[in-house]
RNA sequence: GGGCCCCUAGCUCAAUUGGCAGAGCAGCGGGCUUUUAACCCGUUGGUUGUGGGUUCGAGUCCCACGGGGCCCA
């Protein structure tokens, strides 16, 4: 089986093969080595952009970019070549080649790297232009790029092959960029703030620092289960034990879970601890990052999310988790009530109580019924329940609840931080709490980490930590409604 | 997991009630020395996602499967 065959079969693609072999024999590398480029399509652009119609000036410029669009006359070709910069057009003349060269100009196709050399010009249009004098193919293209008008819109083809999603929609590579601005900006406001960037384990022994369901695989020399990472969390805590008072990662995690427009089974998150600080003062913290990240990737903290405005600029609104189930609920839940008031109650909103659930579970289900959706302006959530947050240290001043908040924006969650819960005796409790979770059937419930809590038996001082989403930041700051459309290669299933 | 929807040429899309599978772009051939999605003339290109069924006849109706989307859980 030859493997050009599939090209060669069709005659769209046979036609760019004949080409392909046409150039070899007459002595041309289609693929040559390299290209000496002197100037991007945008430089050009801004140095000449005054340039009067029919100006021809003394300056040389070489560029190199893909055919995006190919006009032919009889002895004249218009190409617009895109390189990483923009856009610049190519005009060959057969007056200013010879005419061997003009003749292969001609037969370049859309969607080949050129490489032209020429006196920068504008054509009696006006068009800013490199009047081609010399020019080499770079990279001969076998497959027609999509249709020059339309592009390409189909979701599937535009996440599966990505490449030609960037060569096409201008605006999937301005997603990409901002992209990383963004990661670039979080990465500069935590080093500014004096965190150590440092890097955890991936491939871990048991997969613990938050609730889900991980993947599993297996290291065959230690003949060993291991787990890829839903969290960086326990392992940055290890390392303030260890005296990195400041530690923050921004890499890939892990979750054996659904796809949909929110969740991809891979995705990235930004945690950072930080010794003696409680969530007040992270909350302090994230407000000013998700503004100064804002300006970086909008040139505002007034941003547009869907149609509508919502105001990054701090400070946010502050609500209790418990006062906005109240609210919600119209009446005054506690954690005094009895817990077939409280079921009865959370049937009558819509939330069907399991077994296991105890008052902190239903209140936080009841508020992400009630209220999760509502959150449109910038807002943390504080204090949530004891029983939903196995890391987080217990409120100085209410022995139910934790010292934790979760950012919401536009109804959904951005951030996620507490004050750490660093006594080493109540973490092993609520470890054992959750492993009782797990036995009554909640396969999200945290692993028990034993090396975790010797780790705080040698003293984790006071800490603040911080989790960010990134991939939904993006998001925000790109106004995406869909993850896909800020992760370069989503997960996908196989094509055949 | 449940419901609804989509899949036609490389790309973007048509196809009446179930009645000859089409257009534009791209490609190929020709013309053209200032285009901007160039234009003009001609022309190639199809297992209608896959497999089955109903029917004289299926892109269209039915079933299963594959891929995708939206909503709900």
């Amino acid at each position: 089986m030859d493997e050009t065959s599939d090209l060669a079969a069709h005659p769209l693609t046979a036609a760019r093969l004949e080409k392909l072999e046409a150039l070899r024999a007459a002595g041309v590398d289609p693929y040559p080595p390299r290209f000496e480029r002197t100037h991007l399509a945008a430089e050009l652009h801004t140095t000449f952009g005054d340039l009067e119609a029919g100006a021809e000036t003394d300056v040389e410029a070489s560029v190199a970019g893909r055919i995006m669009l190919k006009r032919s006359f009889g002895k004249l070709v218009f190409a617009t070549v895109q390189d990483a910069s923009g856009r610049i057009q190519l005009f060959c003349d057969a007056r200013r080649l010879d005419p061997e060269d003009f003749d292969r100009f001609s037969e370049l196709d859309v969607g080949d790297w050129v490489g032209a050399t020429g006196r920068v010009i504008t054509t009696k249009k006006g068009e800013l232009s490199v009047a081609v004098e010399r020019f080499a193919l770079l990279a001969k293209a076998l497959r027609p790029l999509p249709e020059k008008w339309h592009g390409l819109t189909d979701t599937e083809l535009r996440s599966r092959r990505r490449y030609l999603d960037l060569i096409m929609n201008e605006e999937s590579r301005r997603v990409a960029t901002t992209r990383v601005r963004i990661v670039s900006e979080l990465r500069r406001q935590f080093t500014d703030r004096g965190y150590l960037e440092v890097e955890t384990p991936v491939l871990q022994t048991q997969a613990g620092g938050a609730l889900a369901r991980p993947f599993v695989t297996h290291h065959h020399a230690l003949d060993l289960d291991m787990y890829l990472r839903i969290a960086t969390e326990l392992h940055l805590k290890r390392l303030v034990v260890g005296g990195l008072e400041r530690v923050f990662e921004i890499g890939r995690v892990f979750r054996n879970e659904g796809i949909d427009a929110t969740h991809n089974p891979e995705f990235t998150m930004l945690e950072s601890y930080e010794a003696l600080a409680d969530y007040l003062d992270i909350m302090t913290m994230v407000e000013e990052i998700f503004a100064a990240v804002a300006e970086v990737a909008t040139g505002s903290t007034v941003i547009h999310y869907q149609g509508r405005e919502i105001d990054l600029t701090p400070p946010y609104r502050r609500i209790r988790h418990l006062d906005a189930v109240r609210e919600a609920v119209g009446a005054d839940v506690s954690y005094d009530m009895t817990m077939d008031d409280l079921r009865a109650l959370a049937r009558r909103h819509g939330v069907e109580p399991e077994q296991a659930w105890g008052h902190g579970k239903i209140f936080d289900e009841l508020f992400e019924e009630l209220v999760a959706d509502g959150l449109w302006e910038p807002t943390f959530v504080m204090d949530h329940p004891k029983e939903i947050s196995p890391l987080a240290r217990v409120h100085r001043d209410d022995p139910h609840v934790t010292e934790r908040f979760e950012l919401f924006i536009a109804g959904s969650e951005y951030a996620n931080a507490f004050s750490e819960l660093n006594d080493p005796i109540d973490q092993r409790r609520r470890f054992e709490a959750q492993a009782r979770a797990k036995a009554a059937g909640d396969d999200e419930a945290h692993p028990i980490d034993l090396d975790y809590i010797r780790a705080l038996e040698y003293g984790l001082p006071p800490t603040g930590g911080l989790g960010i989403g990134v991939d939904r930041l993006v998001m925000l700051l790109t106004d995406r409604s869909h993850i896909r459309e800020v992760l370069l290669f989503p997960t996908l299933r196989p094509e055949d």
